[in-house]
DNA sequence: TTCAAGTGATAGGAAAATCCTATCATTAAA
DNA sequence: TTTAATGATAGGATTTTCCTATCACTTGAA
């Protein structure tokens, strides 16, 4: 674009005049003074460097030019239309489209309970998912890149602000014909010994196993460290350790793990924290808040058989 | 629209801060002042009632609401740069599309030779020609819903400038089996008792014709006037009378008027007058002169084996 | 911890644009 | 000839836009 644009007025101005076929009448409906209106569409063709309308004293005229550029004069002012248009979907209700992040150690199955009821609630809200290890989906939100992320605690930022969910318990998962399988009850000392099976580092539940691990006596495979639960859940089931899973995933029917027991262990409470995490300083934290609650509640009456903890 | 529109200005500015994902350095590049685009994007939030940028102290990020707003500005912008674009055209050389209005009794005759050598001359020049009858073409040309006028002269309006391109020769049209046929040299008073065909009233020729034919002592047929020139050469083989037809007519190859005679009739120097037609003071007035001249030029060129008289 | 460099926000005032009222000159129609 | 309507112009008030200087804060390096 050259040194100096046109401004909207003037092409509005423009656009009027031509419709109204006169100054006079132009000013009055474009409600201006017929001196302004004249300054203005002058300014316009002395930017344009172009004569756009015929002065007689019998009203006005286009020129040839004046006709091709009122073309173009409306598709702008139709644009801007269209802009406005726009900011005004986006006030009636929180829009845009967010772009969240989604752990996929989570998302797969908690998300399908909770999206629907979302656009119930806010019909205009758009989201964009995408799902990432959780450390990179910091990063992420901490660089723009994303507005929400929706991921198991810890992480460790103080420019970040974040909800907690719920708190959802992990449970010991055995292969059928393991010793394990035949106590109703395990306890404790039961998994000294056992070979722990664990996603990667970068996913938060590891220190959290790990920590556990070392109190409880049992090793954790170095060797194979899974990217998701479906692959430690296939590891269990070619008997290369036990695993905790979470209890979201284990209710998922998809996922019902044929061919594994799944028992609870004694005094143990293991359980991730999910969180709704923004930036601290987000101009829609007020809107985050009130997401975070909304997906609070319906966790609550969608996945009431789970047993979940708020 | 509602009442008040963001500017394109506030539009280009929140652009570059978008780019530029800085204040100071979209300021730069905007060749702006910091506090200016501060204030200016601060404004445009405000008329949009919208927060659209994330300020924080190390740069800036789009808010949800902001990057879907960010595609509408710069369709906004896209919209105005075409709209400069045009004009450029438009300045570069003699644009617009112009609205011509030619007679039948001359159009199709006299334009393809024209045409050709004028959008030769002015490659963007784009011309939308309308045919009708002379009269009704002044009246168009005077309420602006044309441009330009070829026509035959004469025609009556003050407002209105013209520039003479040339005059044409008309020539008498006899069936071959007639008894002036017979006759190398008509004179005028051959003429009298004969009937002879015109066109209807609103065309320009049919004034002339009727005075001469008084003058001559001939007569005029009013039960039959012609609407076109095909029209009466299919009249004059009908055997039901002479007429004059313009020598352009006669020329062009596809009305070779078989079975037809052409005749000169001495002394008698009928002829009619094309003129170019304009709105006095319309903005164009001197493109329409040079284009005068240029059709003048082409025509002399173009139709040199035609009696013309400049 | 300290310091330097970078961020956006703010204040105050200059410059430019926008707009208005009042008036003029010309034309079209009554 | 008069009357009403047209667009152009002058002068001045108002609003918008913009700049300089400065502040408050954060970040990252020393």
């Amino acid at each position: 674009m050259s040194l100096e644009t046109p401004t909207i007025k003037q092409l509005e101005y423009f656009v009027g005049l031509a419709e109204a076929t006169s100054f006079r009448r132009a000013a009055e409906r474009l409600n201006i003074s017929q001196p302004t209106l004249t300054a203005q569409v002058y300014n316009l063709e002395k930017v344009l460097n172009l004569t756009l309308v015929e002065r007689s004293r019998s009203g006005t005229t286009l020129t040839p030019a004046g006709r091709d550029l009122l073309v173009n004069a409306r598709q702008v002012i139709e644009e801007m239309c269209g802009l406005m248009d726009q900011a005004a979907m986006i006030n009636s209700g929180p829009g845009g489209t967010f772009r969240m992040g989604v752990s996929p150690t989570s998302g797969p199955y908690l998300l399908p309970h909770i999206l629907p009821g979302l656009h119930q609630a806010y019909s205009s809200l758009k989201l964009y998912v995408r799902e990432n290890m959780p450390k990179t989906l910091e990063l992420d939100l901490l660089e723009g890149r994303l507005d929400l992320v929706l991921i198991p605690k810890p992480f460790d930022n103080s420019s970040l602000t974040s909800e907690v969910l719920f708190h959802e318990p992990m449970q010991l998962v055995i292969p059928e014909d393991h010793d394990l399988s035949k106590l109703k009850k395990i306890k404790p000392h039961h998994l000294r010994g056992q070979t722990i099976l664990t996603l990667l580092e970068q996913y938060s539940s590891y220190h959290q196993t790990e920590s556990l691990c070392a109190e409880l006596g049992a090793n954790i495979a170095r060797d194979y460290e899974g990217s998701s639960l479906d692959a430690l859940r296939q590891m269990v089931m070619m008997r290369m350790g036990l695993t905790f899973l979470p209890t979201l995933y284990i209710h998922s029917e998809i996922h019902q793990p044929q061919g594994l027991n799944v028992r609870e262990v004694e005094k143990i409470k293991l359980y991730r924290t999910h969180a709704l995490v923004w930036r601290r300083n987000s101009p829609n934290r007020g809107f985050y808040r009130q997401l975070a609650e909304l997906i609070r509640s319906l966790v609550k009456t969608h996945l009431s058989e789970v047993k979940l903890i708020f």
